[in-house]
Parts: C-alpha cells; structure tokens; sequence
DNA sequence: TGTACATCAGTGAACGCGCGTTCACTGATGTAC
DNA sequence: TGTACATCAGTGAACGCGCGTTCACTGATGTAC
C-alpha cells in the first residue's frame, strides 16, 4: 500500500559517487517503462518517486525531461542490439548467412513483443519538437541497421541473393518486420495468425523475393 | 493574433439543428490534427475554442473524450478507405488485379504520408485502458483490410499468384506497408531511399515472393 | 392574437489533478591548516 | 589532533500551466391553450 517501493528511501551518496544516482534514474525509467506499458507513466515525478529522491534532484543529473529520454532511448537501442545479437548467437553459432538473416528478423520481432513499450519508444516516438538528441547516423547505428545490411551483403557475397542492393534490400526487410511488429504491439486484440505462422510466411515471403533464382 | 478563427464566434443552433454541433466538433479535430501534427493537441478545450464554443457543449453531443476520439477515428478509417478505392479507380478502371493489388500497397502509403497524425491515430494508439471503443470486426472492416484480402483472392482465383491462404498473404502485404508508412512518418530525417524507389522495391520484393511461378 | 410555459442549445465558473521546472536551503562529508 | 571551511548530494516548497469534467444557470425558440 506505500507508494514507494524502497524503505528506508535510499541512503544518499557519498561524495564523489553522485554519479551513482543517474545509473538508478536511468533504471527507474526503463523499470517504468516495462511495467507500466506507457511512456506517459515517465515522468520526472514517478522516476523520482521510485528512485526514491525529490524530483529536483533528476535535474543533478538530466538537464530537462528530454535529455532523460533521450538517454533511456540510447539504453534501449543497445538492449535492442544486444537481444538480437545473442538471439542470433545462441542458434546459429556457425555463419550461414541466409540463416543469419532469418533469425536476425525473428529476433527483432520478438524483442518488440517482449519490450512493447520501449519498443514504441524507439520507433514511434513523435520527433517532437526536433529536439530530438538522435542524430540520423546516431538512429542508424543504434537500430542495428548497418549490422542488418551487412548480413544482406554477406548474403549477396555468399551467391545466395540475387545480386543487388543491400542498402536497398534492408530497408525492405526492416520495414517488413517493423510493420510485423508494430501492428502487433498496437492491435493485441486483432485477431492475427499465430505469431510463429505470421513471422515465418513473411519471411518465407521476402525470402523467395530476394532469393537467387535456382 | 486572435486566439480564435471565427468572428463572430459562433451562431447558436435552433431548435432541432443540436447535431450541427457534432458535426463542426468533429471537423474541427480533424483539423486541429492534420494543422497540428500532434494527438496531444487534440483536448477538449482546443477543440471547443476551435469550434466557437465553450468546453463542456462537447459533453452534450459525446460522454468523455474517449468517445470524441473513438468517432474521430472512424471518420478516418472512412477517410483511409476511400482515399485507397479512389486511388485506383483512378488509375486502374479495369480490372486487373495484379495491378489492383500494386496500387492498393502505393495508396496506402501515400494516404500516411499524406495524413500523418491521422494515420497515426488509427494504427499507433495506444489501446488505452480497454475503452478502445473499436471491436476487432470494426478495425477490420475500417482498416480496409477485408478490400485487401478479396483483392489477393481475385489474384489467387486468376491463377496469377501462387494458391495459397490469401489472408496470411494479405496479412504479410499489411505489415510490409505498415512498416513502411509508420517508419517514413515516425523518422522523417532518417536518410530513406527516395519514396517511389522504396514502395516499388518493397512491391517488387513481395511481389515475386507470392507470384505464380511461371 | 396573446401569453404562459416547456424545451433546447448552450454558458460561466469552478473542482482537483499531475505536470515540468525553479529557487533558496540544508546538512553530511571531506580537506586545509 | 582539532577545527574552520568549502563542497557536494540532495531537499522542500512553490510557480504557473493545461487538462477532463461537473454543476447550476440562462436565454432564445417554439408550442399549447
């Protein structure tokens, strides 16, 4: 019944480590996140509150609400990247390509599923106000993107896809997977295929559309 | 620099012409959306000054808020539907349904980018607190998406696609250019290919991904 | 034709809420001499 | 070893804002007699 989750509310820090503050601002937020499945539920008052500290005290570390998103966004994209990278490991520890980019689009998919709310986030926040704080290479880095193209050109390398544009390809793919995703993160309740049927037709889909003829 | 656009603000409705109101309330948060850019923006207050009107005549013609943005919503799934139809009646007054299907994908898209906020509303909002308001049925309906999946069976039935469950396939085409309109919207700085070059690739990709072999 | 009255389309003022942010402050911790 | 002092990690109270919603009301319009 007490609305704060830690008692006593938190010793303070000693000199020198107030540093050790932000890393709990930044936890709390994405804590929120997750829990509450509203990017509304994060503000500086309820991070606050569930750090444990006076709302004042976020601006020791966040100059404005947007740097504290900003931050938990860069938190998120290297969750992101780290999923879909061991996802990719633990199944496929050899270097087939084109298996790869199979799991590659699974592992997407199913970290957007498990993480919705971050995952609207980093994908369907409002540019608001160009305050942004991403920069486009910043996006592109962060979203996994180039480690996507590269999988599609190894796929080309490896005689495995039609010759073309990787660059071209992904945009394509991260498309196809986002709108999976997306729609199902947005639309629960729409009475979609199973998951396993929906990813795997329209990777079989977009697979014979990319594929080298035989 | 009136706060207000209409001067005077606004002429009281006779007896019995009550339901204008509804009408100019809900034009009014169309409008404030597509002006705006911004679901936020779309408040009681904002819209009842936009109207002429003080804020609690909306209570007269809608019970909350929620119920407003329900009715906006189905305006624009109206408003998605016909754009799509007349799109390709334009376009394609015969009937070949290959080609159908193509301009479906490219109306779709360009209806978001046209419409951003609105096509945000009907497939980014949160399903907020379970008052949706929409039942599954009626997303379906309005989304269209039952147009789409007769359109892939017409291809089925011509022999020009590969047999096969043409709402799984319908559901792929969905999510593909979802994914693209939701990206180009929600990241409009990102560096993307040029829009014409995207959607063809995309359509190109699904396109010889579900197409009959020859 | 005249008048009392019901109805209808709104109004005006207020409520309580949570928000981001600012400002002057406090009190423990460490340091210089 | 003892003490004055600077620094640092926070606090407490308040600001002004826009929001959804409620409530008692007003005044023009039409109707019954």
């Amino acid at each position: 019944m007490s609305p704060t989750r830690r008692e006593p509310p938190r010793v303070r820090a000693r000199r020198g480590e107030g540093e050790r503050l932000r890393g709990e601002i930044l936890a709390a937020a994405a804590h929120l996140l997750a829990r509450t499945g509203d990017h509304r539920a994060v503000s500086i008052r309820s991070v606050a509150q569930d750090v444990g500290v006076t709302p004042p005290s976020i601006y020791l570390h966040f100059a404005d609400k947007n740097e504290l998103l900003v931050a938990v966004s860069e938190a998120q994209f290297a969750a992101l990247d780290a999923y879909i990278e061991s996802f990719i490991a633990e199944r496929a520890p050899g270097c087939d390509p084109i298996v790869r980019l199979r799991l590659r689009g699974e592992a997407y998919v199913r970290f957007g599923l498990e993480n919705p709310e971050p995952y609207r986030i980093l994908f369907e926040r409002k540019p608001s106000g160009r305050t942004q704080g991403f920069s486009d290479q910043r996006l592109r880095e962060a979203a996994a993107f180039d480690r996507l193209v590269a999988n599609v050109q190894d796929c080309v390398d490896a005689g495995l896809l039609r010759q073309d544009d990787a660059e071209a390809v992904a945009f394509v793919l991260w498309a196809l997977v986002h709108g999976i995703t997306s729609l199902l993160i947005d639309h629960p309740d729409f009475p979609w295929p199973p998951l396993e049927t929906f990813i795997d037709r329209a990777l079989d889909i977009a697979g014979s559309g990319i594929e080298r003829a035989p």
